[in-house]
DNA sequence: GACTAACGTTTTTTT
DNA sequence: AACGTTAGTC
């Protein structure tokens, strides 16, 4: 059997962990001890068993964490098995559900998702047109509140703030009108549709005999939940996770869920792999006493397969230019010393902000750099407007696409017509597009403005009608469409350098060029859009394409691993971040310390400064009080001036030098 | 309706 | 320090 060599390969406990398929099984994956390779195997030992691939179902948090977990498992089975089985995210697996069955709410089945920024777009209006309140209330704070009910289980109209319950109400018809439903949405909904409909539930029960969370530690209420109406008995579930590594605790991801799993699905089979294959005796040996100090965990000590290792470095900076510097140069005489490659190096921080001097440092001793997230794709805004076009393709009734793009470029449709559009689609309860199309309306503003529009109508509606007739390629109407549209000069117009401008371009291109690729597929132009709306940033291939030592935040950090890790910033009030002090939540910044320590196979180096920059201002700053949790046995205590000193200059070293050849060849 | 200038706010993490 | 938003002007 091809599984035997893997099979063999195994640890007795990830052994275990494969063997047992029936019932419920929780596996304890701590950091580092083969968790996705038992997985896999587990679920090549199923097909091996002769169960059936279509009935199994993996749910990640991430595309990413799906797409790998995808190609592993495609190594190890045939393409077939491989191509029949689902491994998803549980949004996509919601949007699939509710493709199929949304209309028993009162939604049409070809309903749009709306992204964060169309979420604040909208709530913005109506943060304007309700503005009750004079104080200033921002936008994602009462999205926060909303997604805060709606995770919880609780009706948003039900929240305490009655302005907020307001808005809250508001926003949700005004969602329902649109035939609309946001992130929150689709899980709540597919929940829904679960539970009060029994049909519904026993197809999905039939179809998926066999499902595997992973990253279960991030899961909140809601998804535990699903998860409830998705299995039924004899409940053939198994969790993976590790709650040491739980850092989504600030978007409801419950710990509990992991702590109580055995309430949810009795008797559980609990396997836990603690034997670690990534980092050294003394990096691991270290995490494990940062981590000791969390209470209410499950008790798990990493076992290292690795002895010795070099000493942990704590370095005391005195700022953050030198903090910056220092690791640069360190890289650099690594790079060569010890015949490292740029991707063994890698940096972690707490805040995106702290990229910056490091960014600067790098690139003023040409050393190659990846940064994992901060502008994101889907946040560019050529990509937001190509995509809110594509969408008008499937349904122009969409308003908030429509109202995104309607003056991008400037069409002479400015602010005070679409705000009239607007009005008169509410006042009969039509879309904005309908409004656009009604003579009613049309006749009602400017002769000037009419005709602007009547072009518009028909540029849209004109793409439209290719799509329907299914004769060409939705990627070549889209071009087309963008194109007669003369977007890119504008947008083009806009930019204040070239290289910005041939960015813009190819985020155009790169859209239109990911359809076409959907397309060729056999996708459809609505699946296309689904999937774009739940890609989420960091999730291009961005680590495997791009070369260069990696500066990554914590939490995107997490499931990687590198030779060579520089952890920075150890100061009191970045981590500890001082929002979580204040929130009362420092044991998930001990566990995203944890997180970043364990990330480190070789070599670990933390930092901390004594003043930084903030905000244009110098602060003076405090170690982390992590640091003094942290046991001493294989930690070495320095500071930039002792190493600084220890270590000559390179002027300094080939003077030594040129005096030593000086005395040797007097001799 | 478009452009510019001043102002204020930001910096935790993201499906 | 840098970005986005808003108000004021053309």
């Amino acid at each position: 059997m091809a599984n035997d060599f893997s099979f063999r390969s195994l640890n007795p406990a990830q052994r275990q962990a494969v063997a047992v398929l029936d019932g419920p099984v929780m596996i304890l994956a701590g950091a580092g001890t083969g968790k996705t390779r038992t997985v896999t195997c587990r679920i090549a030992h199923m097909l091996e068993k002769k169960i059936p691939a279509p009935e199994i179902l993996a749910v990640t948090f991430t595309n990413k964490a799906a797409s790998e977990m995808r190609d592993r498992i495609a190594g190890m089975v045939t393409k077939k098995a491989a191509a029949d089985m689902t491994v998803c995210t549980f949004h996509s697996l919601c949007v699939r559900l509710l493709r199929g069955g949304i209309d028993k709410l009162g939604y049409k089945k070809n309903f749009s998702i709306c992204s964060h920024s169309d979420q604040v777009g909208l709530m913005k209006q109506l943060l304007v047109r309700k503005g009750g309140s004079d104080e200033k209330v921002k936008p994602d704070t009462v999205l926060g509140a909303i997604s805060k009910a709606k995770n919880m289980g609780l009706d948003p109209a039900a929240i305490e703030d009655d302005y907020f319950a307001h808005l809250a109400v508001a926003y949700q018809n005004e969602l329902r009108a649109q035939n609309t439903v946001d992130f929150d949405d689709l899980l709540v909904f597919a929940e829904k549709v679960l539970r009060e409909h029994a049909d519904v539930r026993d197809v999905f029960r039939e179809r998926y005999q066999r499902v595997t969370v992973d990253e279960f530690q991030d899961t909140n209420s809601l998804q535990m939940r699903l998860l409830q109406q998705l299995v039924g008995k004899p409940y053939h579930v198994c969790v993976v996770g590790d709650d040491d590594q739980s850092i989504y605790g600030w978007r409801g991801a419950e710990v509990a869920n992991i702590l109580e799993f055995e309430r949810f699905f009795p008797h559980p089979k609990v396997i836990r792999l603690e034997e670690n294959y990534r980092s050294t005796h003394a990096v691991l040996h270290t995490a494990n006493s940062l981590i000791r100090h969390n209470r209410g965990r499950h008790e798990k000590v990493l076992r290292s397969t690795r002895l010795g290792g070099d000493l942990v470095r704590i370095v005391a900076m005195p700022g953050d230019d030198e903090e910056a510097e220092f690791i640069a140069e360190e890289i650099l005489a690594g790079k060569s010393a010890v015949g490292r490659q740029w991707e063994d190096f890698a940096v972690l921080f707490r805040t995106n902000g702290q990229s910056r001097k490091l960014e600067l440092a790098m690139r003023e001793r040409k050393i190659p750099y990846r940064m994992v997230g901060a502008q994101s794709f889907y946040d560019r805004r050529e990509v937001r407007d190509v995509l809110a076009y594509a969408q008008l393709l499937v349904s122009p009734e969409a308003d908030v696409p429509l109202l995104r793009i309607l003056n991008a470029p400037n069409r002479g449709i400015g602010q005070s017509t679409a705000v009239l559009a607007t009005e008169w689609s509410r006042e009969h309860h039509e879309s904005v597009w309908q409004a656009l199309c009604d003579p009613n309306f049309t006749h009602s503003i400017g002769s000037k403005t009419r005709h602007s529009v009547e072009a518009f109508i028909a540029l849209i509606a004109g793409a439209k009608n290719r799509i329907d007739l299914k004769r060409d390629n939705p990627a070549d109407v889209l071009h087309a469409l963008i194109h007669e549209a003369a977007y890119l000069p504008w947008i083009e117009r806009g930019c204040k350098t070239d290289s910005e401008r041939q960015q813009r371009a190819e985020g155009i291109q790169s859209v239109i060029d990911s359809l076409r690729a959907h397309t060729m597929k056999g996708k459809k132009l609505q699946a296309f859009l689904d999937d774009s709306a739940l890609a989420s940033d960091r999730e291009d291939e961005d680590l495997e394409s791009k070369q260069g030592a990696t500066l990554i935040t914590l939490h995107a950090s997490k499931g990687l691993e590198f030779p060579i890790v520089f952890l920075v910033g150890l100061e009191e009030g970045y981590l500890p971040h001082s929002r979580s002090i204040a929130d009362g939540t420092k044991d998930e910044e001990r566990r995203l310390l944890y997180v970043g320590i364990t990330r480190a196979q070789d070599n670990l180096t933390l930092t901390y400064c004594a003043k930084r920059i903030k905000w244009g201002q110098e602060t003076g700053c405090q170690p982390s009080s992590f640091i003094a949790e942290l046991d001493d046995t294989y930690l070495d205590h320095t500071s930039y001036d002792d190493i600084l000193g220890a270590e000559p200059s390179a002027d300094e070293l080939s003077h030594f030098f040129g005096n030593l050849k000086g005395m040797l060849d007097d001799t």
